[in-house]
DNA sequence: GTATATTAAGTGCATATACTCCTATTGTTC
DNA sequence: GAACAATAGGAGTATATGCACTTAATATAC
């Protein structure tokens, strides 16, 4: 949407869709990150996942989907792009049902090389945002989405 | 990403990644949204988009994306499937590059009969989040984008 | 007025995302 | 320990998204 409403004196406003305004957002900044990590031939998603993993590996598809909030089925189909390209490696888990998902040596270079410009992106960012309403503005995201979960 | 860094006492501290969080923050939004106007048979990008093209109708594709800020081929795409379910149409503008896309009386109803379960969303949603802070939450971001665009 | 630049839009390609089934493995119950 | 439930994961299908490139129409320069 957006949509129109009428306030309390009949007077049409517009209201701000939550779903529309975190959609644009989250578009537009991923251009930004996007652009940043275009030269290691790499989507933002794609170097962010790696990132998850770097962090928690050695982690499930399952595993991954709670830390990320990404359906499991996108994530099976994500991963497998990294695998093809040997950024990581998935293996059968004690548990035959589950993968295990850990980086490969190839996958730790290209974060190492993604880390610097992804740091000079967050530091670009503060400095048109501003670092307090930058901060307060993740701080909120995730207060709210930590509501919404326990609703 | 999320990503590792040092803080000032060499401390390792997470830092949130801007990308990361607001891509997040729309998957769980968006997951809410869509479940909500699923008996419809709609996605609420779809809607989303029908509201935009109702508010500003007659409206071209760049227009569009100016609005929504999403590339034109995107929206090429995305209004392809509205044009199939006859819920907008599409016609040459006086300019003849342009196209004109306006609503139809298909989608004034499907627009109608949403209406009233994104209403009923997004006060479940200020119900949980609380009315202020999703309010601060969405200047915060449409504050943030505007700067980044200045910029 | 023609050559050139600009603008509006679309295609091919690739990735991101999620729902509905489906299979394989593990856990539980009796 | 066999029947059934629960869990981990994948395949098919559909939409969302954007880049590089192309085409068509308009605007501009001379």
């Amino acid at each position: 949407m957006p949509h129109q409403g009428l306030n309390k004196n009949n007077i049409q406003e517009k209201e701000v869709c939550v779903c529309f305004s975190l959609r644009k957002a989250a578009r537009v900044i991923t251009q930004i990150y996007d652009e940043v990590v275009r030269p290691l031939g790499y989507k933002a998603t794609q170097i962010t996942l790696l990132g998850v993993v770097n962090q928690n590996q050695p982690v499930t598809v399952t595993g991954l989907a709670a830390l990320t909030d990404t359906d499991r089925t996108t994530l099976t189909r994500n991963l497998k792009l990294l695998e093809r390209d040997q950024l990581i490696r998935i293996t059968r888990g004690q548990d035959r049902r589950q993968r295990s998902v850990v980086l490969t040596e190839n996958g730790r270079q290209l974060l190492a090389k993604a880390y610097p410009l992804w740091r000079e992106t967050q530091k670009r960012i503060i400095h048109i945002v501003g670092e307090k309403d930058l901060y307060d503005l993740l701080l909120k995201v995730n207060h709210t989405l930590e509501k919404i979960k326990e609703a």
